[in-house]
RNA sequence: GGGGCCGUAGUUAAGCUGGUUAUAACGCCGGCCUGUCACGCCGGAGGGCGCGAGUUCGAGUCUCGUCGGCCCCGCCA
């Protein structure tokens, strides 16, 4: 720092107390003499009239350094920059009629500072500490302390406080109890990549941080808890997305002597009364329903937005016979009919030609409805009545555009489903400021793992079947549905959530196909199968992502906007360099060498 | 594991087909200024283009590698 020039002490606080906020002086405080306290938002110099704005969490307020006032601290103020910490006592004194600022909510006063106090000087800060400028992330990441002083990260951090609290509120209200859980404890088999933790107590072996807080609440519904409910983190070593972190929070709740719908109308409630105190915003209730064979044939996806009205429509028994040979082979042939479309430039079209192909589609056909012509590439292939069929099931009207997808039913349906939103944004199709919940329901029980040749869990392994589905379990896994239900809202999901096996023999029918034998299953999960030997209730639950859920509310484009100190794509932070070497003494003390010698702190 | 975009003063960007001392705005520093409010005016400093190789008479500009950030596929029960 340059030690030349004007500069002027740092002073201790002393006995002075702030007084009020920067956001809250109003005409009504005139005249009164007030102590602020904040950092140098912007300073205005005129030489012998200094004007700054002081800002704090809450807002901006002008004070003003006059010669009239206080010529010695007017002397002294020229020598404050962006970020310097001050405090000012003052007296509250109207504007003039022609100096209001309107922007500010205290634009109608000013503090005339009597007296002031330097009470930290600030670097040049990398940048500006203001919501309109854009700096990359990376920046913002390494100096996260600023990057927070910003009214929109102040906003998201505080919403979520809120949101945070009016959950808990509601919960507690409902007879929830919220119960900590461990956050070390045991690696299980199935689900995501665990993160592990070496014990240098007991060398060679590892505890996992929780994926979830699964097996332990249903032991607290084992215990008699009756309703938990925790605001936890949660942990997946897997990569990374915009609205995923390895380290999120979940707002984890579990019942007990419920079902399916004792479990949705607490989330409804709790998600309402989320949004209504928090938002302001009504959401009706109860939340539309839908399972998910209707999502994946009208949206494509599990997780359809459905803020705007486009479907899909199966229309592979209409091109059959077509002489267009990949439609006529085809597994499934869905079309998306998109009114208005034909205006899509050629670019468009081969643009979201490459966008499906991420999703393994080989090509996008496609059809512009003109007023006396199909144009198209395909449309030579296709028989008048087949032109008839596809005219009435898709209600086609001069300049609409349809698109088709001819492949497998995964590919047809996340192509078409990700191109249906792509659409929905290219045409303003979806709302602003409207949140649209849905339940997804009657989820399939399992997945084939193409890879691992084995039935896995959709949801988890302690996910019951519906009612009569578990014989199905033997012979035909595939078409036991899970007695599961997600909450989607704007196309993210929010919440997912079951009923549990509650009874062993239930749980081990549901591990054997999973082909965990009684084995394994007794090594891994004993503790849990033995809760359910002694009485464990019927009981389910579910749980959300909370940081979604602010996202959502606060209309983030990323849940790193909504986490106070989120990590990077690859799991970094760029503030405290973690992850980062540890000395070989650590590893020592933990038992561990690592593969490639000299990575640690000390060599 | 893979695909795409990006990296040039403190910041945000411009820099066409490779060609003299690399631009601009904001910020910063100095000066002037008693009604500004993203104050204004005058003057000034500041980077060798993420890093490393290579091609070339010559490289922000081309090639390869590498590091980092973002978006996505796989993965995420």
């Amino acid at each position: 720092m340059d030690d030349t020039g004007n500069k002027i002490p740092i002073k201790p606080l002393g006995w002075w107390v702030r007084s009020h906020g920067c956001n809250e002086l109003h005409l009504e405080h005139i005249e009164l003499e007030v102590c602020l306290m904040g950092w140098v938002q912007y300073r205005r110099d005129h030489g012998g009239l200094i004007f700054i704005d002081l800002r704090d969490r809450d807002g901006l307020t002008q004070v003003v350094f006059s010669p009239e006032v206080n010529a010695l601290a007017l002397e002294e103020a020229h020598a404050l920059r962006s970020e310097y910490v001050i405090a000012v006592k003052g007296v509250v004194r109207e504007r003039p009629k022609d100096m209001i600022n309107p922007n500010l909510k205290t634009g109608h006063i000013e503090v005339a500072v009597k007296e002031f106090r330097l009470l930290n000087r600030s670097e040049t800060p990398p940048f500006l500490i203001e919501d309109r400028v854009e700096v990359a992330e990376n920046l913002r990441l390494k100096y996260r302390n600023l990057d927070l002083r910003r009214p929109s990260m102040v906003r998201n951090i505080r919403m979520r406080s809120q949101a945070v609290s009016a959950l808990r509120n509601f919960l507690n209200e409902s007879g929830f109890i919220e119960v900590e859980t461990p956050v070390l404890t045991r690696s299980t088999p199935e689900g995501a990549r665990d993160f592990l933790v070496p014990s240098r107590q007991n060398q060679g072996f590892f505890y996992a941080l929780p994926q979830s807080p699964q097996l332990f609440k249903q032991l607290l519904m084992c215990a008699g808890v009756d309703k938990y409910y925790q605001v936890v983190k949660c942990f997946r070593d897997e990569d990374l997305r915009a609205d995923r972190q390895p380290e999120f929070t979940q707002v984890d709740l579990e019942m007990s002597f419920v079902e399916e719908g004792g479990v949705m109308s607490v989330s409804e409630n709790m998600i309402a009364a989320l949004f209504r105190e928090v938002s302001g915003i009504e959401l009706e209730t109860p939340f539309m329903r839908l399972n998910y064979d209707q999502a994946i044939a009208d949206y494509g996806l599990d997780r359809p937005d459905v803020r705007f009205e486009l479907k899909l429509k199966d229309v592979t028994e209409i091109v059959r016979g077509s002489g267009f040979n990949l439609f006529a082979n085809a597994q499934l042939v869905k079309a998306l009919r998109v009114p208005g479309g034909s205006e899509l430039s050629r670019k468009e079209i081969d643009d979201y030609t490459d966008f499906v192909g991420i999703y393994g589609a080989k090509g996008l056909a496609w059809i512009k409805i003109k007023d006396n012509e199909w144009q198209s590439p395909i449309a030579k292939f296709l028989s008048g009545e087949e032109r008839a069929g596809l005219s009435s099931v898709l209600g086609l009207e001069p300049g609409d555009i349809v698109f088709f997808q001819a492949a497998s039913p995964d590919v047809v349906n996340n192509a078409l489903g990700y191109l249906r939103i792509k659409l929905g944004e290219r045409f303003q199709l979806i709302p602003e400021n409207t949140f649209a919940p849905l339940w997804i329901m009657d989820f399939p029980l399992l997945e084939w793992d193409e890879e691992e040749k084995r039935w896995t869990a959709r949801h988890h392994p302690f996910t019951a079947p519906k009612d009569g589905h578990l014989d199905l379990l033997e012979h035909e896994p595939g078409l036991a549905l899970a007695r599961a239900y997600d909450l989607v809202i704007n196309g993210y999901e929010i919440g997912g959530g079951s009923i549990r096996n509650h009874t062993r023999e239930g749980q081990e029918k549901m591990f054997a196909v999973l082909g965990i034998d009684n084995e394994q299953a007794g090594n891994e999960f004993g503790f849990l199968l033995q809760a359910l030997d002694y009485g464990a209730p019927p009981h389910g639950g579910i749980a959300f992502g909370l940081d979604r859920l602010i996202m959502l509310m606060v209309g983030a484009a990323s849940i790193r906007d909504v986490i106070a100190f989120p990590k990077t794509q690859k799991a970094a932070c760029l503030m405290t360099d973690a992850p980062a070497t540890v000395t070989s003494k650590q590893l020592r003390e933990l038992g561990i060498r690592l593969r490639e010698q000299g990575k640690t702190l000390d060599n």
